[in-house]
RNA sequence: GCACAGGUGGGUGAGUGGUUAAAGCCAACAGACUGUAAAUCUGUCCCUCCUAGCGAGGUACGAAGGUUCGAAUCCUUCCCUGUGCA
């Protein structure tokens, strides 16, 4: 099993450039991944994703649980048999979940029951169930099921939490490392190195995407999954310490950071952030859950993080609020009624290179389907964008 | 011409004697959004003034009169709209 898949390729201060091994591809790391919570990056299909160049994307498995379930989405060749998607995906566990779905769960040390916000129904969430549905729904990377510590939260109660978080990393490798080879691609991806054909008809077999950094799966790639455990201790310097030792200890193959952005001044979060990649090993990928604006990802992607996901882009464009290289557009404001220039006059996107602000602002106004379309196209791709050139300063830095 | 039914703030539409400058929705304007209960949420939305507040004036429910301590609400006349009958 070629356990060693990640290869920090070149450190330049606390930054580092890296490539992650998956499954179904290979990563260029610092990297930012869309979010597609529900099996679909809101309102932009797979294809513009992929042409966006997304090496990676995200589900939920609290989300999929509910709806379509586990079993209909493993049955499916996994996440990326049902939704079509070639390149890698992350699921995250729940565990955001039992931190934003606050009135509607109820926490004890065995797990988490939560009425579903579809229809009510309650459902049983523990680390090893949180296992055996990520396991189903077969994405590259899964992540432990933990506690995302609300903010603010006393020192004890934080504690708690955190500990809680430690013991639920430890439950949720047990069952992983008891049950993965039960991923609904395995088979058929290590026998023929290729996508299933005959047992998912409904899915078309791979095309090159032809775009440059994106392998296609081959023999030499990780074939299992990754399980990423995730470090807690809220604000606190030396609980987030404490997290991190023992999670270290516990042993993943990537670690990320949980429980920031949930509410916290940015400098502090910067701050715990810096504090926390110091205990993280310096050869395994280290993820930022849930951040931030673009300024905020290249600045932590310097900082040392390899990974970073964020809602923001996507919420924000569906919102009419664009990112661009001089900061952001309110698209929906009056004074751009009759502007005939670009969205962002440097970004080489494909929404900026061919309609007006006038243009954009209008389909907003008119509720079009389509402004979600554009407006989200064009802030997943300036928040990649930003990753490239990140990436390529890193690249480019002298040593 | 006659008979019904109506005319309320940018629109729609509640309200039929007193916490009504007038609900709600829409539009408009502004703001928020960071491991997605989010095509969502919040605020403003007649005018003027200020010590900026459950503040002070003014104007307002087709028009003009009237009843009343008090009227969008009751009465009279007129204007207009819709439907039906001529």
């Amino acid at each position: 099993m070629p356990e060693p898949y990640f290869a920090v390729e070149k450190v330049s201060g606390s930054a580092r450039l890296g490539r992650l091994r998956t499954p179904h591809a290979e990563i260029e790391t610092p990297v930012f991944m869309p979010v597609g919570t529900v099996a679909s990056v809101k309102g932009v299909p797979q294809e513009i994703v992929e042409e966006l160049g997304a090496q990676i994307i995200l589900g939920n498995t609290y989300h999929l649980y509910l709806r379509p379930g586990v079993e209909t989405v493993r049955k499916m060749g996994g996440l990326h048999g049902f939704m079509s998607w070639r390149r890698a995906i992350l699921t995250d566990s729940g565990g955001f979940q039992v931190f934003s779905l606050n009135d509607l769960r109820k926490v004890n040390e065995e797990g988490v029951t939560f009425r579903s916000h579809l229809d009510g129904s309650s459902h049983f969430f523990s680390p090893e169930s949180a296992m055996e549905a990520q396991i189903g729904l077969g994405a590259d990377i899964i992540m432990a099921f933990d506690e995302c510590t609300e903010f603010p939260a006393d020192r004890e109660r934080v504690r708690l939490s955190m500990e809680m978080t430690a013991r639920w990393a430890a439950r949720s490798k047990k069952y992983f490392e008891e049950h993965k080879h039960k991923v609904p691609w395995r088979q058929w991806s290590v026998a023929s190195g290729q996508w299933p054909v005959s047992e998912s008809p409904s899915v078309s077999p791979p095309k090159d995407s032809g775009l440059t950094g994106h392998r296609p799966l081959t023999t030499d790639h990780c074939l299992t999954q990754s399980l990423f455990g995730i470090v807690q201790g809220g604000m606190d310097r030396e609980l987030r310490r404490e997290s991190a030792l023992r999670t270290v200890e516990i042993g993943f193959p990537g670690y990320a950071i949980g429980g920031l952005s949930v509410g916290e001044p940015r400098e502090l979060t910067r701050e715990i952030v810096e504090s926390t990649l110091e205990h993280l090993p310096k050869d395994k990928p280290r993820y930022l859950m849930g951040v931030g604006t673009p300024q905020e990802i290249a600045e932590y992607a310097n900082l040392g993080v390899d990974m970073m996901d964020c809602v923001l882009p996507t919420r924000a464009a569906r919102h009419g609020l664009l990112f661009t290289s001089e900061g952001k557009v309110s698209i929906k404001q009056a004074r751009y009624a009759q502007d005939a220039g670009p969205l962002d006059p440097n970004c080489s996107c494909r929404v900026c290179g061919r309609y007006s602000r006038a243009y954009l602002r209008h389909l907003y106004a008119s509720n079009e389907v389509l402004a979600q379309v554009l407006n989200t196209i064009h802030n997943l791709s300036f928040y990649l964008e930003t990753m490239r050139r990140v990436r390529a300063g890193i690249a480019g830095a002298s040593a």
